[in-house]
DNA sequence: AGCACGCCGACT
DNA sequence: GTCGGCGTGCTC
């Protein structure tokens, strides 16, 4: 009797048996194949990962697979490899991981028959490569003309130096060998415009996308179509990194440091050192873009020590004709008294464009109407139940709203607690500035965009055609409006405190404003108009904004990594976060410490275990929670750590309402 | 994870 | 007298 071994989706770290039925003869060919079969009492799809001669389970025990389904080719070799690594390196069950990279139509019992009749396509008119650049054209070459087989390169170019040209060529490139191209971006639906860019180019490549959004049986045709070959190009989002694509000839990655890439619940993956490690393993280029790298893929690409890595490829300057970087200025709001949050300097600069009939984006990364409301009288503050967080007050539709639990209630008219009128917002938000903006300047059309503004694709791409169109004088938005997009009339940015994040407790914080600054200073002045960059700051001196103002990646970078370094952070260090979080902290850290405990911990030298403490955000919707640092200076070490701790802590017997799970290289304290 | 079985408190 | 709480154990 032949016998299958089955992944299936379930947390355990092992694989089930089953006999295949009498007159079902399978070969290796199979391996990868979906099979349906009984479990428990009732049935699972899962994935043929072997056909062992024998069984280490009793073979009388050992139940008959239900049915072998042959709707689609199986699944590829190097795909399981890919998973196999994630499981090993992100510390998840094998079979849960396999699954979890199906789309889910394709991995439950009856899945609504699939469209046959495929969508016609509306093909766009075709678009003509437009003339490189010298600098464009001496990337592509040390691509180009590098050896065959695995190179990692990072892309460094600044907003509209035309690394999405790089791209271009280079699928063009891997398109003419015969292979497929993975695309995989931050959020697709920022970024519309890309996708027809790329249709536009490659009419007949069946480009797909894949990403959350999608509907299930969009998902489900898009995958189906890269497995089989038919997709010659996937543009797609992190999820997308898993695409079992047979003939994958290269990989890019644009905006390689944002922080979307990384997921961030159930195996909390890097999409893009997932996909680094996808083209090691199948011996093929990768291309990192970005105007702002993260730091561990610019120091891959600088630091002495790991130099080689990845090869550093630079643009500096701007693709368009006479485009020319924005002059960034710093603005000392401790000289003069601001007007609701805004200074004189911003003001005049606003009114300027609108005299001239240009664009300006005043940049605020907090939404709501205010961070909170408070009482006068007795001090009452507007926080929620669930969590320890404050209710953001959005004027807008009359609510409270709790940022991290969803929670919301209606505005108070007065005091909860004491009954008093006198109770105010404090703080601004966008929606406040933009009540502010359009007191001060009734002329102009102001535009709000955020994700409350802008919650659809729709509604945010009918937003970007009024922008394009003209229909805004002055925007106002969060990090939203800094994510890829060129808006010609656009020539004034004001960046209203982001000093908050220079002095944060995390250690990340400032790698992420640079990139936002950065990234929204690029909005400014494309084309033919010079743009201008004003940065209210109460600590102009700092050498971040020192940086900005120079548009200096590289002397951020440096600096940065040099701190890093001195402190033992990443990346000159690895790390591992064990979180637990329960109805009572103090269960959460009894557990964390029961986890520490572990009397083997001794024999792992070069690794150290912190105290377990209370999450920065310690209460999230009624849980409670609290987190443990691993941490080695060696990622072996750490791997090797990790499994062996994690099967200890497995055991460890916590009470029922208490839930934990590990994150390898996280990116939040 | 599901989903069973299994043994103790308040309800038609 | 039962309904149902969640502790424990198993899934080829």
């Amino acid at each position: 009797m032949q016998i299958a071994r089955v992944a299936l989706d379930v947390p355990l770290h092992r694989f089930f048996d089953y006999l295949v039925p009498v007159g079902e003869a399978l070969s290796t060919t199979d391996i990868g194949r979906r099979v349906r079969v009984p479990f428990g009492r009732r049935s699972k799809i899962g994935v043929i990962v072997d056909l062992p001669s024998s069984s280490d389970h009793p073979l009388a025990q050992l139940k008959v697979l239900e049915e072998i389904l042959r709707d689609l080719p199986a699944l590829p070799d190097d795909w399981f490899r890919l998973t196999e690594f994630c499981a090993a390196y992100y510390q998840a069950p094998l079979g849960e991981v396999m699954l979890s990279t199906l789309p889910a139509g394709l991995r439950r019992i009856d899945p609504p028959k699939a469209r046959t009749s495929q969508r016609a396509v509306k093909s766009p008119p075709v678009q003509e490569a437009p003339e490189l650049t010298d600098e464009q054209r001496v990337a592509l070459a040390a691509i180009t003309g590098a050896a065959p087989g695995f190179n990692a390169y990072l892309l460094h170019g600044v907003t509209g130096s035309g690394k999405t040209e790089v791209y271009l060529r280079l699928i063009a490139r891997a398109l003419a060998a015969g292979q497929q191209a993975l695309l995989l971006v931050p959020e697709i639906n920022l970024t519309p415009q890309l996708e027809k860019r790329v249709a536009a180019r490659f009419p007949d490549a069946g480009l797909v996308s894949l990403h959350s959004e999608l509907t299930e049986a969009a998902r489900s045709r898009n995958w189906r179509a890269a497995l089989e070959g038919r997709a010659r190009i996937i543009l797609g989002t992190r999820l997308a990194v898993f695409t079992p694509l047979p003939e994958l000839g290269l990989i890019v990655v644009d905006e390689e440091h944002d922080p979307s890439f990384k997921q961030q619940d159930g195996m909390r993956y890097s999409a893009r050192d997932v996909a680094v490690f996808r083209a090691r393993e199948r011996g093929i280029q990768i291309v990192l873009g970005s105007a702002t790298p993260s730091l561990e893929s610019w120091a891959n690409a600088t630091d002495s020590r790991t130099r080689g890595r990845y090869t550093l490829l630079t643009l500096y300057q701007r693709a368009v004709e006479n485009a020319r970087l924005p002059t960034v200025q710093r603005i000392d709001t401790r000289l003069e008294k601001l007007q609701d949050g805004l200074s004189g300097a911003l003001l005049m600069a606003i009114e300027k464009r609108l005299a001239r009939g240009e664009q300006s984006l005043v940049f605020l990364n907090r939404r709501g109407y205010a961070p909170v409301l408070a009482c006068a009288a007795c001090g009452w503050i507007s926080r929620c139940t669930r969590c320890a967080a404050n209710l953001v007050l959005h004027l807008a539709d009359g609510r409270l709203r709790c940022h991290h639990c969803g929670f919301e209630s209606r505005v108070p008219k007065n005091c909860p607690t004491c009954g008093n009128q006198d109770i105010h917002p404090f703080g601004r938000g966008t929606q406040r500035l933009e009540e502010v903006l359009a007191a001060r300047f009734p002329q102009a059309r102001i535009l709000r965009v955020d994700r409350d503004s802008a919650k659809s694709r729709k509604q945010w791409e009918a937003m970007v055609e009024k922008i394009h169109a003209g229909e805004a004088d002055i925007l106002v938005g969060t990090q939203m409006l800094a994510k890829g997009h060129d808006f010609p009339k656009l020539t004034l940015v004001g960046a209203i405190g982001p000093d908050a994040a220079l002095f944060a407790a995390d250690w990340r914080a400032a790698e992420r404003l640079f990139a936002q600054l950065m990234q929204v200073a690029g909005r400014a002045g494309r084309a033919d108009l010079a743009g201008e960059v004003l940065i209210q700051t109460q600590f102009p001196e700092h050498p971040l904004y020192a940086a900005l103002v120079r548009h200096d990646y590289p002397a951020f970078a440096a600096a940065q990594l040099k701190e890093r370094e001195q402190a033992g952070f990443p990346p000159y260090a690895y790390q591992a976060m064990l979180r637990a979080e329960a109805p009572k902290m103090a269960e959460a850290l009894a557990f964390l410490a029961a986890a520490r405990a572990w009397p083997q911990a001794e024999t792992h030298q070069d690794v150290m275990l912190y105290d377990p403490v209370p999450m920065r955000l310690a209460r999230r919707a009624n849980f409670e929670r609290g987190q443990l640092l691993v941490e080695s200076p060696s990622r072996r070490a750490l791997q090797s750590f990790l499994t062996e701790w994690l099967r200890f802590v497995d055991a460890i017997k916590a009470p029922s309402r208490l839930r934990w799970h590990l994150e390898v290289d996280p990116l939040e304290f």
